[in-house]
DNA sequence: CTTAGCTTGTGAATGATTTCACAAGCCCTC
DNA sequence: GAGGGCTTGTGAAATCATTCACAAGCTAAG
């Protein structure tokens, strides 16, 4: 397959979150142009973004919001659950397990690991936290495909090697600091502080930055 | 000023994280490559990104480490504090009222709002959750550059449009739900969903998206 | 059946970002 | 103070992403 760009795909996230309020509130077909406006961009991109993966609406009608969800959902390989590990149960680690937005689409939270023995036992939203120590045995049984690290810096590194070495093959990062892992996972990082950066860049240098 | 693309923002504040670490550790010099390594990019790039404010390296001796920081933390704005405030004290915006990643790069939380009578008194690492009828007096009188939405979804746009009415200048949104800003106020999207769905297309697509 | 009115899908053009490649500059040694 | 060895800073080239613009195709109406 081509090669999508990075840019595309979050925008297709976009989209499908659009498109499950657009089908709610009782609207059968959509067009390029509604859709853009939803997520802050244009018809040309909606429809560029659209046509890497086929042609799914009709010319002169627009797209039917469900058969486009469905093939967004598809193409995003959101049709089938996907199950989640969280390495770290401190505030944000605990945050992430109970946070509804990953169970409504289609994200499962099959584990919680912490090292320190005062969280280990404890429940967040249903799923009891487990030791870290248990991560490999775990994960060869649970098979979890995805793996969100919410361990202080200095650990994370060593987190994402035995993770990934016991068979998770995507890292999810949340601590501030770069990870290099095995070609053939995927890896992402959130990083907070940075986000707060380019807001202060922003400020700083007004209208340097372009505005989104 | 010429612009500048968010990419290259998000680069320099990678390579400050590093250039800290790396001057803890006691080295005087970086060259661009080793600080390329550091975030997963090329020493042609560190040294373009760094060529659109100026000239900070010494030919044949790379950057001093302790130099480039200051001059990073100059680019970014970050050499004086900036104010913050929180909109939602939740499971999410508890955690980032906590989180000290934020302090130690200069953020300081002054505020931390919420509607729940059940939670406003409370304290978050020192800061007392307040009511959130209050913000616009309090905005007026801490003059916050920087708020931080923490609220549902459907709270999210009312709330953007109040403290930036009220006079803040940039919005930080972890609501997943785009928001529409004035011209001029400075905003950015954290949307942990997105990321984990990026990850689920790579998973599904194997190669279609450029490993970082 | 034909026409009017929209909207898609997509090459081509434009614009932005990254990579290349090398002259210029600095330090160190001799 | 001249030469070797490195490394920066930066135009030019290449790659990548977005926007333009329009032919093609669908529906509905007459
Ligand atoms: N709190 C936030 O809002 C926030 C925001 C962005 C990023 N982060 C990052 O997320 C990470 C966690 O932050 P936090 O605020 O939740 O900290 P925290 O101290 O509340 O939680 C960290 C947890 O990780 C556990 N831990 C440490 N080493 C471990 C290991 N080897 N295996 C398993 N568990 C281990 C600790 O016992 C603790 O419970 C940090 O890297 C932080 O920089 C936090
Ligand atoms: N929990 C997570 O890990 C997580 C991750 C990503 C995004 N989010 C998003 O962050 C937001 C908050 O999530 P959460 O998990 O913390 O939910 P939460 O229910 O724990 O917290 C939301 C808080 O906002 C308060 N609130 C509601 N309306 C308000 C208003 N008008 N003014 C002030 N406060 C108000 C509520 O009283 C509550 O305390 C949601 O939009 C969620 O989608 C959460």
């Amino acid at each position: 397959m081509k090669h999508i760009a990075e840019s595309t795909v979050r925008r297709l996230s976009l989209y499908l979150r659009f498109l499950e309020e657009y089908e709610a509130s009782g609207h059968a077909t959509i067009s390029s142009g509604e859709l853009a406006e939803s997520g802050g961009t244009t018809s040309a991109q909606v429809r560029k973004d659209l046509s890497f993966f086929g042609s799914f609406g009709k010319r002169g009608m627009g797209y039917t919001v469900k058969d486009l969800s469905i093939a967004i959902r598809e193409i995003l390989g959101l049709q089938r659950p996907w199950s989640v590990i969280i390495v770290g149960a401190g505030k944000i680690g605990a945050a992430l397990a109970q946070y509804r937005g990953f169970t409504t689409r289609g994200f499962r939270v099959v584990g919680v690991y912490d090292r320190d023995p005062a969280r280990v036992g404890t429940k967040l939203d249903g799923v009891s936290v487990r030791p870290e120590a248990e991560l490999e045995r775990d994960i060869a049984k649970l098979k979890p495909e995805i793996a969100v690290l919410c361990v202080p810096a200095e650990a994370a590194q060593a987190i994402a090697d035995r993770v990934t070495k016991a068979g998770v093959r995507a890292v999810l990062n949340f601590a501030p600091t770069p990870l290099k892992v095995t070609e053939g996972v995927a890896m992402r990082a959130v990083n907070m502080a940075t986000e707060l950066e380019i807001l202060a860049f922003g400020l700083t240098n007004g209208g340097a930055l372009p505005v989104r």
